[in-house]
Formats: C-alpha cells, structure tokens, sequence
DNA sequence: GGCAGAGATTGACGTCGGTCGATGGAAGCC
DNA sequence: GGCTTCCATCGACCGACGTCAATCTCTGCC
C-alpha cells in the first residue's frame, strides 16, 4: 500500500530543496538564463548576504539541481544538465 | 527579472506542504483511493501517533491540498476538488 | 612575495517544524 | 447521565533551518 521509501525520501529531498522563496527565485533564473550566473549576480538581485547565497546554492547543489564550473575566480552555475526527467517535469510545472 | 512575489510564495507554500516523507504519502494515498480516507486508516498505515498524523493532515488542509468531511463520529479526507491546475499538475507529476 | 577580490566554510543566534503525551470537545450507544 | 471512540488542540521538547559576521581558501595581478 505505502509507496517505495527511497523513492518517497529523493523525491523530498528536491521538494525540500525548492521549499524557500530564494531558492526557488535562484533556479527559476537558472532556467531562465542561457548562459551561467556567478553568484556576485545574485548577491546584486537579491537582498541577502553573500554566505547565505552561497548556502542557499550548496543546496541546490546537494540536491542535484545545480552544475557547478570554476573558472578563475568565479563560479559558475547553471541547471543541471543531467536532470532526472521527473525533476525537469516538477521544474517546468513551477517555473 | 525576479519573478512575482504572490506566485513565489504561494508555490513555496504548496513545497513546504508536499517536503516531509508523510505528507507525500499521505497525498499519494488519498490521490491514489477513490473513497474518502479517515485519520484512523493513516494511524494503521503509519507508525506515528494520530496527534502527529491530525497535526500533518491540517498542513495539508492550510495549504489547499485537501477538503474534509466530517460524518459523525469520522474526518473524511480526500484530494481537493478544486486544485488549480498547476498544484493539479505537479501533484500528477509527483505521484 | 604581497595584495585584492570571489566564493566557501565556520560559529552563533533565533525561529520554525516534527513529534509526543495529555487534554479537550463532539457524536453515538448503554 | 455516563461511557466509549474519533479527532483536534495544547504545551513542551529537540533538532533542523535561514541568516549573518568573521574567517579561510584560492586565483589573478602588481
């Protein structure tokens, strides 16, 4: 009757993940964006501090919805290109 | 270039709903059962005590997901009827 | 080497959230 | 009335979360 634990846990795991206004604005300019975001542009667009966006984002991370490349000083993130197609469908419902 | 407000809270408030392993399973259940579901059947299915379950269930109600029915002595859930298509839509994907 | 800037990490604080036991109605039955 | 059953609410506890200031790491440049 119940459904399968791990399924039930990753998919909370990415709800969790998208359950907070900043959060869900960061990914929604993700998806919005062509090209990445460094996160001195979000420290710009939001009225938070810089250690919070960078928590924020760790998240987003650990949730699998973000990709990540270095380069130089700056970092650069972008939605993640190897998105399960549930999330992908989950995120074009909301954004 | 952020997104309205009004929309991003309401959403978040539906994520914060759905973000716990008994909520979503709660919503799957009663998504999945034709018949009206009371909190006693959630008592047998889960191992938590019915204030906890009662306590989760009214979350789901605060956030729109779910319409009651009381009939004596029993609390009737079931899916909302009247879900805009968007939660209609993610809980399509979710589940 | 030394400095400056971007970003991650740490530590701390206050709040929120999940859980329980105990209590409080409301409906049905004797 | 009195008892039982189902459910909601209350009070409390504890861990998780969002936020910030301070610090650390790394890179590029002088």
């Amino acid at each position: 009757m119940p459904m399968a634990v791990a399924k039930v846990d990753q998919s909370v795991e990415v709800l969790k993940a998208l359950a907070d206004p900043t959060r869900l604005q960061m990914i929604g300019i993700l998806k919005r964006s062509a090209e990445p975001v460094c996160i001195c542009d979000f420290t710009a667009a939001f009225d938070l501090s810089q250690p919070t966006l960078s928590h924020h984002m760790a998240k987003l991370r650990d949730a699998g919805l973000v990709d990540v490349s270095k380069a130089g000083i700056w970092a650069y993130y972008r939605l993640a290109s190897r998105l399960d197609p549930k999330t992908r469908a989950l995120l074009d419902v909301l954004l």
